[in-house]
DNA sequence: CTGAAAGCGCTTACAG
DNA sequence: CTGAAAGCGCTTACAG
């Protein structure tokens, strides 16, 4: 493969011209620039990033560590996230903790080590104090949708407090009154908050929420289901179920389903996070939709405003109540296709 | 942040002494090697993967250019890579090409300047000659899921033949006799391959594929809504119709549904690749299904053959047709539910 | 077993 | 406008 210096012999010119017209210096005669470009042309040739980044210390390139890649939401947030820094010029690498914070340590530090300029963060765990470390030495980082309370960092993730009150209130006028959760981890910000937001809403309403009627899933389908199924065994069963994301909507779906039951005659049914599937089950999921895309997207401009050395702001986005037929309403008469399909944002 | 000098200072010997002990060479006295370990986590040191990858000229990573994030398949197979790839020492970097070509040559250029060591590709278009050119220049480089003929490349992939031919038999056993498929780009092999796979099973039994019955998609949701709109205008519209990945099945499922029709009652629906959600949509749709992990995996063990020097054969496992209700069969009765739903592979 | 030194492929003051 | 040279943080023959 070609390197600076054939350029620099096929152009007849220095390997310091040479570099500097690949990084559009103004200080080189036309003439130079010329033929540089000419020899680039010639052999085919492309500069060695790891060279550069070695030399200038910086790699273009951000790190995103998500909880699952197998969550819908997850693989929206990445793309909206890859979207916006192409944009900006920078690369991304992903990294899956599969809910796993061994895994999540192991991608935090493998991104540290090839020194990204950036780190965007769901965390699946408060985790082992590394990124505290990583803040305190100075990596740029931004939590999106998770975060770790007491770790200083700018935060871009979506309220769902109005939208759960909003779901709680949907319920009630249905005629529900035992309602159940099915809660994600504990130790995350999104497994906390999305209970206490309801259990909030339910007291606001005189409607009290048993410990029985809290499920602890680890927002991964088989822990839906396992929570359903010990719903379901109750002797008094909860006549509706919120699970806090749509992996475990899926798996508390299906163990109703293996009950012989049905949704909503027997049960009502809810999830947090909106996915294109959620207009074709059965019956059709009434969901809360965070708006994903500009979460991933104004997360990437808050890191790059970091890494610039400005301090961002933390930014909290609303989620918002979609109402289908999971609960037992009819679906709203304005909306012959009750939500659009999975589009692109580009043509 | 500390680097290797500061080590060998603090440890009070060469750099070079500590670069043997953090890359486990033999020749290092315990005295110096404890010392060093020593030095490492008070300093709380970790090579700069960077520099290393500069002077080893290896990276230890593998790129992975995949057609669209938000397709399930390859959302699982993306997971599938990086398992294996990590089990082997490697990470890997995952470039969504969105399906769009120039966005397809953007990811490998930027793979292939950060010199990744080996790329893995499930081409959207037989590209610019970028990836012949890549082959040619000697990059180890193997596609997965979809190839471009004429690159000598080795090729890890479904067959899907057979049960595009169950799948047809199944259907007709049903009584439908006006079969329709919504195509993926023909630019791509698993494009063509499944429509090849579908007329020529349709042929073998006596039936016609009227060009009519052919929709022309590119394996988008909205692209199958189209598709299937246009069926349903027809004069004589299909009574089945099989879309060839899962996000067209959606768009289908849509289009269907809007216009009042039911499935299977006024057309039956199947699609190519199975996805979790397919077990609870109404109705739950009969697909094909590929051995996805596996594909991952095994194109991983190619791939690291081909960076060894090796030149690793071309692999074709089979895929199978999943029955469920969607063409108007009853689901098996030894299956109370038809399908394991999303379930990790780990504990 | 150990260290001094060269070198990976670039960029960038510095001097002219 | 241009080039020689230093240096980014490592690894690895080479000599001892």
């Amino acid at each position: 493969m070609a390197g600076i210096k054939d350029v620099a012999a096929e152009a007849g010119v220095s390997v310091a011209t040479v570099s500097r017209v690949l990084n559009d210096h103004p200080s080189v005669s036309p003439a130079a620039r010329a033929r540089v470009v000419a020899a680039v042309a010639a052999l085919d040739y492309r500069p060695n990033a790891v060279a550069r980044s070695l030399r200038t210390d910086q790699t273009r390139t951000l790190g995103l560590v998500i909880s699952d890649v197998l969550n819908p939401y997850f693989t929206a947030l990445a793309r909206a996230v890859e979207e916006e820094a192409r944009a900006l010029g920078y690369s991304v690498i992903i990294g899956n903790a599969d809910e796993r914070p061994e895994l999540q340590d192991h991608h935090v530090r493998t991104l540290l080590d090839r020194r990204i300029d950036g780190l965007l963060m769901s965390p699946t765990d408060p985790g082992s104090g590394l990124m505290a470390d990583a803040v305190r030495a100075g990596t740029p980082i931004v939590f999106v949708d998770r975060w770790v309370p007491g770790v200083e960092v700018p935060v871009v993730r979506a309220d769902g407090r109005g939208a759960v009150a909003d779901l709680v209130d949907h319920l009630l006028r249905l005629g529900h009154r035992r309602l159940a959760i099915i809660a994600g981890p504990a130790a995350t910000t999104t497994g906390s908050e999305r209970v206490d937001a309801f259990r909030d809403a339910l007291r606001e309403r005189g409607v009290a929420l048993p410990d029985a009627y809290i499920g602890q899933g680890d927002f991964q389908a088989e822990s839906g289901r396992r929570a359903a199924e010990r719903f379901l065994a109750l002797p008094e069963p909860p006549d509706a179920v919120f699970a806090a994301d749509n992996l475990m909507a899926l798996g508390a779906l299906d163990a109703i389903r293996a009950r012989g039951l049905s949704v909503p005659g027997d049960i009502a049914l809810a999830a947090f996070d909106d996915i294109p599937w959620f207009v074709h089950t059965d019956p059709p999921i009434t969901a809360i939709a965070q708006p994903t895309e500009e979460l991933g997207r104004a997360a990437v401009r808050a890191l790059a405003e970091r890494i610039a050395g400005r301090v961002p702001p933390s930014l909290t986005l609303p989620a918002r109540l979609v109402v289908r037929r999971s609960c037992g309403a009819p679906p709203p008469a304005d909306q012959p296709h009750p939500q659009p399909i999975a589009r692109r944002s580009d043509p």
